[in-house]
DNA sequence: TCTGGGGTCCTAGGACCC
DNA sequence: TCTGGGGTCCTAGGACCC
């Protein structure tokens, strides 16, 4: 069995060129939702050094200078393009996974190996033709080592096109590619690989599984295998979303309820009919606010709710009815507002049965977490009046995982009883650091 | 001034049961 | 005050992905 990763070249840069042939051969950059920062670059964006994720205003002198063509992100037009990229793709396999907006796994079954060469640059080019979006394919026996072939289809082939089934060249590839570029290893775990002298893509490979089970689960272990060639990742069928969840950055400091509300309100609409269109119920509703975590100078604060319902729903107003009971409640007067969301959760699609039973009676319950924050942030504004920057550390679980120590000095420490829902007594820390 | 918006999976620990 | 062995279900949180 031999996969394919098709991913589409800078994808929502080049969804913009197919309709700005202006664009081609310039610097092309779209810009996340609020335009604060850059979250796609065409190649000659990338070669000016513009970094992913950027925020906007450190590059904006650069980006004049360089005559960069800048577009505010157009989702709905994204999404068109990424079907029709689809689309084309199952015209030459039907086992199509769609992985994300910009990407495909496909299954290989069926292709003859002399052939595949032919045939991925055929499909390549057609998808081209009828889309207008660049692509690349990598191709290799399992899931994993096909999106490290992408990557070489990318950087180093003048076809976009990479097969990598020659065990030899194979070898001399991952070596020469850093664990925390493998599909599934990012920073931390990099940095957990990395102190046990595995650096590179080889050397994972080369690993002892049950070792790096221990370190990274079973999740690591499956990575090795896959470098080894024995597919633990299968081609996935597409699936109801088990969660939908909408949110957005003010784009402003806001400090009333009601104007937070409103826009939970709207958030929740918006997922409401994703929810509807997925022939979905929701189980419940987990909705968060939060102060920007960015300003530190200012109080911080955040915290979230999650409410059950007594049947799953779609009904809009039901649905925004408890967003906004949920917003009253966690609401905390004296904090500047930055972002808030609502998630739907525990989803329930046709003909699956429901996952959990919920066992709470109360018609409305903050998650246990957020009920403790909450009383402990009541306790400490009472005693020592807002202005406060404050760390909290909850229960019996963050101490056995021995996270690391807060060594910023506190000015004041509290350690309160409480008791969960259960009545079973348990312990919070609470550091104020000012 | 400004620093996104979505998702998934896995595990530890606690509640609860026999 | 200390004390078992087996299990399941649920939640929160920590990772990861694009």
């Amino acid at each position: 069995m031999l996969f394919a990763l098709v991913d589409c070249n800078n994808f929502y840069a080049s969804c913009e060129r197919v309709f700005d042939p202006s664009l081609a051969a310039v610097p092309v950059v779209v810009l996340s939702n609020n335009d604060g920062c850059i979250i796609a670059r065409s190649d000659e964006a990338k070669a000016l050094g513009i970094p992913m994720g950027a925020a906007v205003h450190e590059y904006a002198a650069a980006l004049k200078r360089h005559k960069v063509r800048v577009f505010s992100s157009n989702y709905p037009l994204y999404g068109d393009m990424s079907g029709r990229v689809m689309e084309s793709l199952s015209q030459f396999t039907p086992d199509v996974e769609v992985y994300s907006i910009d990407e495909a796994f496909l299954g290989l079954d069926g292709f003859p190996i002399t052939e595949l060469p032919r045939r991925m640059q055929n499909m390549r080019d057609s998808v081209r033709q009828w889309t207008g979006i660049p692509t690349s394919v990598g191709v290799a026996a399992t899931k994993t080592l096909a999106k490290l072939a992408n990557r070489i289809a990318k950087k180093y082939t003048s076809d976009g096109v990479y097969m990598m089934t020659d065990p030899v060249l194979m070898t001399r590839i991952l070596g020469d590619i850093a664990v925390e570029d493998i599909w599934g290893i990012s920073r931390r775990w990099g940095e957990r690989l990395r102190a046990m002298g595995i650096k590179t893509a080889l050397q994972l490979q080369q690993a002892d599984p049950q070792q790096i089970r221990k370190a990274l689960s079973v999740v690591g272990e499956r990575i090795v295998h896959e470098l080894n060639g024995i597919s633990c990742l299968e081609l996935e069928a597409i699936q109801a979303k088990q969660n939908i969840m909408s949110s957005r950055s003010f784009g402003r400091l806001i400090s009333d309820r009601d104007s937070i509300a409103e826009a939970a309100a709207s958030y929740t609409a918006r997922a409401a009919e994703k929810l509807r269109k997925q022939n979905s119920l929701a189980s419940g509703i987990y909705v968060f606010i939060r102060t920007n975590r960015f300003r530190t100078q200012d109080p911080q604060y955040s915290n979230a709710a999650l409410i059950r319902f007594d049947e799953p729903t779609a009904d809009t107003s039901t649905l925004i009815a408890a967003a906004t009971r949920a917003i009253h409640q966690l609401y905390r007067p004296g904090f500047r507002y930055h972002k808030a969301g609502v998630m739907l959760t525990d989803l329930v699609s046709d003909g699956k049965e429901q996952k959990s039973l919920w066992r709470l009676d109360a018609p409305i319950a903050t998650t246990a977490a957020s009920k403790r924050r909450m009383a402990m942030l009541d306790q400490v504004n009472a005693m020592m009046g807002r202005g406060t920057l404050f760390h909290a550390s909850e229960g019996v679980a963050k101490l056995n995982r021995q996270k690391q120590p807060d060594t910023r000095k506190p000015d004041w420490h509290m350690r309160q009883q409480f008791r969960s829902p259960s009545y079973t007594t348990r312990w919070a820390d609470l550091i104020v650091v000012r």
